[in-house]
DNA sequence: ACGCATTCCGGAAGCGTTTCCGGATGCTTT
DNA sequence: AAAGCATCCGGAAACGCTTCCGGAATGCGT
């Protein structure tokens, strides 16, 4: 294996100061055109990187972007990657992972930011549902660390990227209003998530513009699991027949699973007997039956706006300087701090609407379920 | 926010030298006691942490592990994911994320490996589903990188952990021949993963054990994605009534899945006109109607067993220092350099079982949804 | 022909660690 | 008592890059 080369290496090549070579690779204006192509060249031919470590050290700052993610299996964990890996491919940035699962959070909730501050490895911070670290967050993007949360924060303070959750959960419900239900619970999320509030905030407004007055016996607290959504099913089937729902809207598509579970073991039929809504879009969720009506999050897309929005943050950090990798991504354009993405209401079988717009769903989700979601991002800066 | 602190200003905190300082970082046997417990308290007190670019710097080697990630909707990846994590989080290492698409590899199958190569950023390698990548990296691995390849190769060069594919086919499809079907179809994975010809070999075995010879007709070629499920059931469906088989074994649940949808739409019942095995255990398949009975696959354990068998690679490759944190792991075990982990048969509704025994998957598959598989992870080295 | 601004480039000092080499100290051995 | 050995520690040179500073060369106006 060919020794390793170095940017002393390709200066000599090309009769040059290593100090050139290094204005080379990053870009900057003061080199002349003839000896940065001849430069470009010898890099090129070599096959030489440098090396991020030796970089970081001496510049003080580096290409490394840490991402935060709960150590949870999260269903649309996977599409969020995908979005942030499509957009960090075009840069020179590298994605350093860490995890952290309930049990960290509540042992030493500081430790872990301590952790990611004090390697000083990576130069700006992608958070994915931090839930209760967002504290910790907003206070080391205050300190100046370059940070973006994805999807979830009680504090508005770091720049961030999120669903439309509210008009989801509005429409989902507005949805069941038009089929005719009145008695219509909520299996709520973790109050921990402002993506909870904010879905219970739409099915509250659909209700009171249609009249009605929610129901205490109706909403019921879930943690997002199966489990949970099990366990509020079996209480609400177990109210008086008068007192019974009609129809469930469930906070997460997970605890939909759940209550599809339970209503099986009574026998009773989905949407025979009660419509079920769902939200989150989670794969499978074409798959059970009965196929699950839910509220699809654009997840790929929520990726990617994040890790445009901590680019262009640390592009900002790094002074004006124009030629950067970070700020061709969003090439001038201003950034906003924060984007709101759309969510999509998805009819499929379980909310009982009518039979031939349930097959031509199942056939939709068919061919669309191995290409990506086409509809660009239509985002709002607010 | 106060200053970092550097080395120099603990060794000068303690009265020492900043070499000695290091030694006591890096558990180096050559400190007194006594001033070893001074260093570290003064580190504990001063929040220190080490900078991981100067180390590797000067070290020649770092704390970096990469992990090579198909960008891919897989669901079992999460639970690979938890695994990893919770192994490196008690070592000094972190996780660097590198993905690859189908696009990357078809464009150009070396940019990717040449890329972390290049970088000298990590110290090792886990490659998951690796798939056509799976030759860079024996290359890698004879070059001298410490590599380790989760469930799958083709060649069998570089250390690797994987699931007991075969026995897995075997037992659910002697599973099906136990329940008195005889024509059996099996959708196979994609060619290039060696996991899809050991869940085949599995099939033929069971098949030939039970005098039955593989039928031409019954054997579809899938690509482990919903879709081609769908479109091996129509292809099998079509087959006039007397060639058409009584069960699937689906090399995938995803691709069962499919098949599931295919069912539906002719109004064939599942169990009841044909019944379906699935292979992954992938979540929803507790969900799906019917249940899906298909063989699990130990993920979390995979993903451990992966790291600890590069963590004692690494080790190994740094010398014979018994004191890293790496060895540690081991404690001084001889690392195998092949880890299968046993698959296991998870009976549900699907596969047109007796009722009580479908029933009670129900139940355990509910009580077992949140909780981990508590299995230990017998591994045989080979 | 001169001064001056501009453009391009090299020298060299770091960045925060590790590690080699050798020195000092104390203890054992002959 | 001298020699030998182990143990513990400090000095200083790397590691590969960035960046400040200043110098040479060029172009321009006068």
């Amino acid at each position: 294996m060919a020794k390793k080369s170095t940017i002393l290496d390709i200066a000599q090549l090309a009769g040059v100061s290593p100090a050139t070579v290094s204005r080379v690779i990053n870009r900057r204006p003061d080199v002349d055109k003839q000896t940065r192509e001849r430069v470009l060249r010898i890099i090129a031919e070599k096959g030489y990187v440098p090396s991020i470590t030796a970089a970081g050290l001496a510049g003080g700052r580096n290409r490394l972007i840490g991402m935060l993610l709960p150590l949870f299996t999260w269903p649309i964990l996977a599409d969020l990657v995908r979005g942030i890996s499509e957009i960090l491919k075009q840069t020179s940035y590298e994605l350093v992972l860490y995890t952290f699962d309930d049990e960290d959070v509540t042992r030493d909730r500081r430790a872990i930011i301590n952790h990611l501050l004090a390697t000083q490895l990576t130069a700006g911070l992608l958070a994915v549902f931090p839930g209760q670290l967002s504290d910790q967050l907003t206070e080391l993007y205050q300190q100046g660390v370059p940070v973006v949360t994805i999807d979830d924060q009680q504090e508005h303070v770091t720049p961030w990227v999120r669903a439309d959750n509210f008009t989801g959960a509005y429409e989902a419900v507005r949805h069941l209003l038009r089929l005719g239900h009145r008695r219509i619970a909520h299996i709520q999320g973790p109050q921990e998530y402002l993506a909870s509030h904010d879905r219970h905030r739409g099915y509250l407004q659909a209700l009171r513009e249609a009249g009605i007055a929610p129901d205490e016996n109706l909403i019921l607290k879930g943690n997002f699991l199966s489990p949970s959504g099990y366990e509020c099913a079996q209480r609400l089937f177990n109210l008086p027949a008068e007192k019974r729902p009609s129809a469930i809207f469930a906070s997460a598509d997970q605890m939909a699973y759940g209550v599809l579970l339970a209503a099986e073991e009574r026998n009773l039929s989905i949407p025979g007997d009660i419509a079920l809504v769902g939200f989150d879009d989670d794969a499978p969720s074409a798959h059970v039956r009965p196929p699950l009506t839910t509220v699809h999050q654009p997840s790929f897309e929520m990726g990617q706006e994040g890790i445009r929005l901590l680019l262009a943050l640390l592009a900002e950090s790094e002074g004006s300087d124009a030629s950067t990798d970070a700020s061709s991504i969003r090439q001038g354009r201003v950034s906003p701090l924060r984007v709101v993405l759309p969510t999509r209401l998805i009819i499929r079988a379980s909310c009982g609407a009518s039979e031939q717009s349930a097959a031509a769903t199942i056939a939709q989700s068919l061919s669309t379920a191995s290409s990506d979601v086409s509809s660009p991002p239509t985002s709002s800066a607010l």
